[in-house]
Formats: structure tokens, sequence, C-alpha cells
DNA sequence: AATGAATGAGTTTTCATTCAT
DNA sequence: CATGAATGAAAACTCATTCAT
């Protein structure tokens, strides 16, 4: 059985370890700029290989949004949970979260919106697309949900909150797609994660007129 | 002469039809997802006769990019230009123009962004790049133009006026992005302009702790 | 009629014309590198106007092998026709004809070379292809004659005369591609006219063990 | 090991493959005349295979005229080679060697002349560039050598040693040249063999006045 | 389990040729 | 006559995917 477990454990790692190289090489490139043998040969792997792992080229695509959505939800939900805390508290520690998601991973967001952007395109298996779309909405949900309080309360501007939690993920993205499209001046150290909170704090409280 | 000139113009036009066929399909497929066949498809036109108008593939792409920077930054100075205003109106001006700009073709900053991402894989002329990153550069000093008097004031946040405009075009973007990555669920009709504009205005304004 | 006659020479102007630029396009890129558009632009016509002169690009090219063919028999007859000249003085100015041929223009020989060894190629109407092989044939056989004379007198090697025809002309084209070929050192000035003379002395007349 | 050595063997008797069915359609067609296609046909491969050992169009024709050249290389180097030869002795054996090549393989000097004569056109990585122009160079110079002596001696007409042996380099391509584009009346079997012999004799030896 | 090798199905691009004006 | 514009057919090249070993 030691056998075995091994086994797995190797399989797992192989696995992972594409899904590494295949992040790199489609932000990089896109999903269709991207090739298997480049994310192979990232992988020190032959092409042939990914398709023990993988059964094509769009469901190792699906497989690693799955993997970065599983971790940003991982990572909402830890927010999401912490009891006590005021609603505008926890907006902050959201942005917090977004942007440790972030340093963690810079790429995440940058694939997980080119999935959403292209998944029509892709042959996907119905379970799969059924996957990533529930927890991109499971994400949403539990980002709205740090809203509803606030709202409730009357702190927070009376948006539908999953809007809210919709703006803010794309005030993130649009930062962090801007960051990438640009060379030249980069922004402050701090700048990113500064205002990545100042915006969701304010664009969920409001203003008064 | 008059032949001559109704050549000239109906020449412009194809050319017109061509760059509208490719923004269509350009933006709903990426750069290298969208194939020339499409596009000519689209513009129901032979392949080839794609090839009259221009060079190739990424210089099809690059003209469409200067032509919707070139509708983008002359709807900006057009609000930088306007005298007498105070610059917290000026900024909701400006949101109302780029909201306009997304209006009048959600597709542009789509298209712009994912321009600005891959720019460095395409081989284009260097005029033509230089033409790209100047009317980019242009917007965005304009737009920051519009930020620097009201932060001169000391109504504005003491940011770098460059990266407020930068931080704007990054959330307009993210906004659009959005939009467009959803199915599903579209905010109400009003909460693009109406959300864009806050942002603007809070970042711009700051808060005082 | 003076205007029928001033369209037709007009005519064969403009043929001529047309008849130039091809050669300098298909000498420097070959039959098949060479592009209608690129003769056209050469000659400031349109591509389409070339249709209204030549049937399509091989009937082009087979016409200029067809004035190259020409211009090269025209100058061996000449000297051929001389009378009362030894077989070595006759074989002596053949070596200056040819080389004023190439003098004249040095593209000649390429062309036809070329033509030559891709005639099989082109879908060329019967009668052209006809005409190619009887105008080459002829030249050879004039060639022929010069040595004919000599290797009656004994003066020559008992080759046969179309052989050491053949064998002249396969010097020449020789010295000639080769020339083209090299980029570097040229051969001195008189080089070519100096050696090519020789060699057609020497070969003909052979020698004595 | 053994596996690994047999894959390297028939890796390698692939590309041989490539090159032979390469050599056939190049020499037939030309270069620009000639296809992948037509040439994976020959090969009994796909056109997407050549890829895999060629890196594009040109490159496999540059290789193909390494490898020709390398043959002529070799073959001149033995005949250099051997001590205690007379200079004219050297020279007849000079001419054998060539006709060998040209027996061994008639298309070689067709593509090599093509080659020279087509370089400039070509986008060849600048290694494949030097390797073949050295390797064109290096057989010229050892020619070259071959009649260096017999000069020295006073035997053979004191022309610089490379414009000798670029001389029947260009005479015997003439005669291969003029050989392919002849149909019809193909020379007695030992006609070029002894014409090339005599034609490079008495070349170098020149004649008294 | 891993991979070297092969390829079918495209994709971009070119170009001889036609045709309406 | 001349040509601007258009295109069908082909050619170079790419890449996801398969399969024998």
């Amino acid at each position: 059985m030691g056998v075995a477990e091994r086994r797995a454990r190797e399989k797992e790692q192989r696995r992972e370890a594409i899904l590494d190289a295949a992040k790199e090489i489609f932000s990089r490139k896109g999903y269709q700029g991207a090739t298997m043998e480049e994310i192979a040969a990232r992988a020190e792997l032959s092409p042939a290989t990914l398709y023990l792992y993988f059964d094509n080229k769009s469901q190792l695509y699906a497989s690693l949004n799955v993997k970065m959505l599983a971790f940003l939800c991982h990572r909402v939900e830890q927010v999401a949970g912490q009891k006590g805390l005021e609603p505008l508290e926890k907006v902050r520690r959201l942005a917090q979260a977004m942007h440790d998601v972030y340093t963690f991973d810079p790429l995440i967001l940058i694939n997980v919106l080119h999935m959403q952007a292209s998944q029509e395109l892709m042959d996907l298996s119905p379970e799969l697309k059924e996957q990533i779309n529930s927890m991109a909405a499971r994400a949403l949900q539990v980002m709205a949900g740090i809203f509803q309080q606030g709202i409730e309360q009357g702190l927070f501007r009376p948006y539908p909150p999953v809007a809210l939690a919709d703006l803010v993920w794309s005030v993130f993205s649009g930062l962090v797609l801007w960051e990438e499209s640009k060379r030249g001046f980069a922004p402050e150290k701090d700048y990113l994660q500064d205002t990545l909170e100042l915006a969701i704090e304010i664009m969920a409280r409001g203003v008064s007129k």
C-alpha cells in the first residue's frame, strides 16, 4: 500500500508541476497563444506526457482555473468567516485578502479573467464548465455576503451586494491588468495594496452627497 | 478627378469596414484566436483582400487600436479643453466621456488593453509601435492634466497625477472587462456610468480620515 | 492610316518595355521568384496591363527568351557568314561575338539557360515551345558550322561539330553564371573575354599529344 | 543505451532521406519552384514532418548544399593530398574527381550553383551562411592549391591560382548545366569526362603562342 | 509511465489572373 | 486602352493530438 500511496503522491505532484508550468505560460501568452509544447518544456516533460494528466489543452486550462478559483474562494471565505468584525473592517480585510492572493501569485487573476472571457470558445466538458462557474459564483457570493451586512446596517450604499462584489473584483482586475500591461513607470510599492483597500472601502461605503 | 475622389472615398470606406469587422472578431476571440478568414467573412470579403489594405494580421490589429485610441484621445481632450470648470466637475465629465466611449463602442477598451498586453509579441513596424505608444501616453497625459489642477488646489489626494489617470483607466477597464466576461446578470443600465463616476471622483478626491 | 500606324508602333514599344522590365526581374529572381506585379511596377504599368500584351506569365517569359535567342542567333550568324576567314580566326570571332552579347546584355544567357532548364515546367503553347527550341537549335547549328570547316581541314579535333558548339556554349554559360554567383573577388577586367577566347580556341583545336 | 543509439541512427537516416528527396526536387524545379509538399511526398512523409528536421524551406535547402559541398570538398582534398604526383597528373585527377562527383550525383553542382546565385535572397541563419561560404571557399582554395605548384614550376599559365580554380569550376558547371538543359542528344558516354579533363588541363597549362 | 516521432487540420500569406469601370 | 480592385488556389508553416516503443 505504501507503494501505491507514494505512486499517487508522485502523480499528484507531477500534476501540480504541470499546472504551475501552464499558469506561467498561459499568463504570458494567453490561451490561444500558449502551446502545449511550451508548457511541456517549462515542466521539463514531453508534450505527450501532458496528455496523461489532462485530456486536452482546454481541459488543462480549465483545471488550472479551478485550482486558482479554489484558492481565491478559500481566502475570501476565511475573511467572511471571521465573526465579530465590523462591516468596514471586514471589507478592509477583504482587500487585504485579495492583495494576498495577488502577491502570492500575480498571475491568478489574469488567468481567471481570461478564462471568463474565453470560456465560450472552449469545448469544455459540461461538468468542468459547471465547476468553474459555480466556483466563480461562490467567490462572488461570499464577497457579496461581506457587503450584505453593511448594507443592512445602512453603512454601505444600497447597491445589490453582488453588484458590489462584482465591482470590487473588476476594480482589482483592472488594477492588475493595467499593472501588467504597462512597462515603464511602476507605481510605488504600496500603491496597489493601498489603493485597492481605499477603492473597496469607498465604493462600498459610498458618499454622502 | 471626381472619379479619383470617389475611388479614394470608397477605398477608405472599405478600410473602415474591414476595421469594423476586425474589431468585432478580435474582441470576441482575442488576437490569437481571431482568424483572418473569419474577419474577411464578416467583412464579406475574401481573405486575400484584407492584405490589400493591411500588411498582415498584426498590422491590422495595430491599425484597429490606433483608430480606437484616437477616438479615446479625442473625447478625453474635449473634456480637458473645457475652460472654467471646477476640478471635480471636470472629473465627472471625464467619467462621462469614458462612458460615452464605452457606449459608442463597448469593445474599444478591451482591444486597447489586449493590445497593450501583447504588443511586445507582435512584430509591428517601429512607426506603428511608436504611434500606439504615443497615443496611449497622450491619453494618459491628458487625463493626468485633468487631475493636476485639483491636486494643486488641495482638493484631490496628492498622488502623482499620472498615477491617478492610470488608476482611472484601470478601474474603467476592469469594469468593462468584467462586464464582458460575464453572461447572465448584467448590471442595471445606469450602473456602469454611475459607478465609474463615483469611483473616479473618490479616487481622485480621496478621503479625509 | 498614319494613326493606325502610330498606334501599332506605340503598341510595339510598350511590348518592348514590358520585355525589358521582365528581363531585368526574371534575371534577378528567376522564373518562379519573379512576380507579375514586380515586372509591372518596373515597367511602370499595372499588372493587368501585362495581360493585354501577353497571355500569361509563362508566355511572357517565353517571348522574352525568343527575343534573346534571336539576338544571339543574329550575332552568331554574322560571324558565320563572313567569308574568307580561316577556321581559327572564325572561332576567335565567335568568342568575341558571344562576349559582345554578354557585354551588351549580361542577362541574356542567364535567362536563356534558366529557360532551357525550366522549359518543361511551363505550359507553353506548342508553337512557342517549337519556336524556342528551333531557335536554340539554330544557334547551335550555326556555331557547329563554324567548327565544321576546321574539322574537315583536320585543324580541329574530330568531335562532332555540334558537340563542340555545345561545349562552347556551356563553357560560356558557366563563366557567366559563375561570374554572377560570386561576390567578392571579381576577375580582372579582361579576364572573361580573354579566357573565353582561349577556351574556345583550345577546345576546338584540341591538343597534339 | 542501445535504444538511444538506434534512435539516433534512425533519425540521421530520416534526415538523409529528406535531403535526398529535397535534392531531387530542388534540382528539377529550382528553389522557388520546389514545394515542401512535393519534397515530403517524395520522402514519403507528411510536410509537417520536414519541419521536425529542418527549420524551414530555406534552411533545408542550405543544409542540402552544405552536404553537397562537403562531399565535393572531401573528394577534391583527396586529390590534393596525394603526394609525389606531377602537377599535370594532379590536374588530371582533379578532373576525374569532379567527374566522379558528378557521376555519383549529377545534381550536386546544379544545386550548389543555384545556391550561390540565390543565397542573398534567403534568410539563413548567419552560422549556416558562414558554413556554406566557408566550404565553397575551401573547395576553391584546395583546387587553387593544385594549380599553385604547376604555376610555380612554370608549367601552368601564371594566372592567379584561385582564378584558375574558379574557372575550372565554372567550366564544369557549364557542362553540367548545359547537359541538364538539353533533351535529345546526349553526348557520348565518355564525352563529358574526356572534355572536362582536357579543358582543365589546357586551361591550366595555357598555350605557347 | 514516459516519450520521440509523426501528422491532420488548420492559419497566414502570396500571386497569377480576371473584370467592371 | 488601362487599371484598381478582388479573389481562388496554392504554399509555407504551426500545433494539438496520437501512437508505437
